[in-house]
DNA sequence: ACGATATATGAAGATTTTTTCATATAAGAG
DNA sequence: CTCTTATATGAAAAAATCTTCATATATCGT
């Protein structure tokens, strides 16, 4: 089997497939948090936030730091903001309906309108 | 739990989490390919392609088009360069060893570099 | 209509990931 | 040193996802 990007991307994308890990990423726009302050913003046990933190920081997509007794957790922006940008530009333009995407129906609907040569450039 | 982005994101990113799904993306950036072409060259069962270009195709990670029998799938580049872009610049920058990203060990050296100030701008 | 080719689907078993609970570690306050 | 607070860890149960195999569907050529 091919894999080059692949193989690389896997851990990448597995650590973002994940509500509670998404929801850690997206708190943590707002600004540095630490451990209990997203358990309890999140309505999360707190040894389940901790689980969550782990990969996210091994892939850096947080960063950590003590502070006195607690660890502060922050946002690497640099990364997450161009992604969410990514995947917001996408479910805009292809997602429509909420963020689901298309269902089989509409999805042959677009297909229909797009050969029509209405909304989409091709690739 | 706080959900905005996360919620809708999940499902984007659970896709991309395969390391099928993204050996098939792989490949369709070199242009177009029919099932049984893909499973040829990944060396995998064609059911078990169809399987997973059902979900890439709803995300609309690719697209797909009837040629006569067979049908052709392209990738989405518009969503998916600038997605492997991202991810390439991450990796680079912060999981030097082959993409694997860093141990504890690494992350632990790496934040004491940080800490002084050589390497990383902190967020 | 028939056979061959291309792709899709369903369902079961196998595997991976998540969640939870109990407990461990670590550091500051007194 | 002990108590308290903050966080991490391990392991088992639960849940989600993948893989495989058998089979269905769909289209083309004859």
């Amino acid at each position: 089997m091919k894999r080059n990007l692949s193989e690389t991307c896997y851990d990448f994308f597995s650590t973002l497939a994940n509500p509670t890990r998404l929801a850690v990423l997206e708190l943590l726009r707002d600004g540095p948090k630490n451990v209990t302050d997203i358990a309890n913003t999140l309505n999360q046990e707190q040894s389940m936030i901790s689980h969550n933190l782990k990969p996210l920081e091994r892939c850096r997509f947080i960063f950590s730091e003590r502070r006195k007794k607690e660890h502060l957790y922050s946002l690497n922006k640099e990364t997450m903001e161009p992604i969410f940008k990514t995947f917001v530009y996408h479910s805009k333009k292809y997602c429509p309906t909420r963020g689901k995407c298309l269902t089989a129906d509409q999805l042959r609907e677009q297909k229909r309108k797009d050969a029509s040569g209405t909304i989409f450039v091709t690739h």
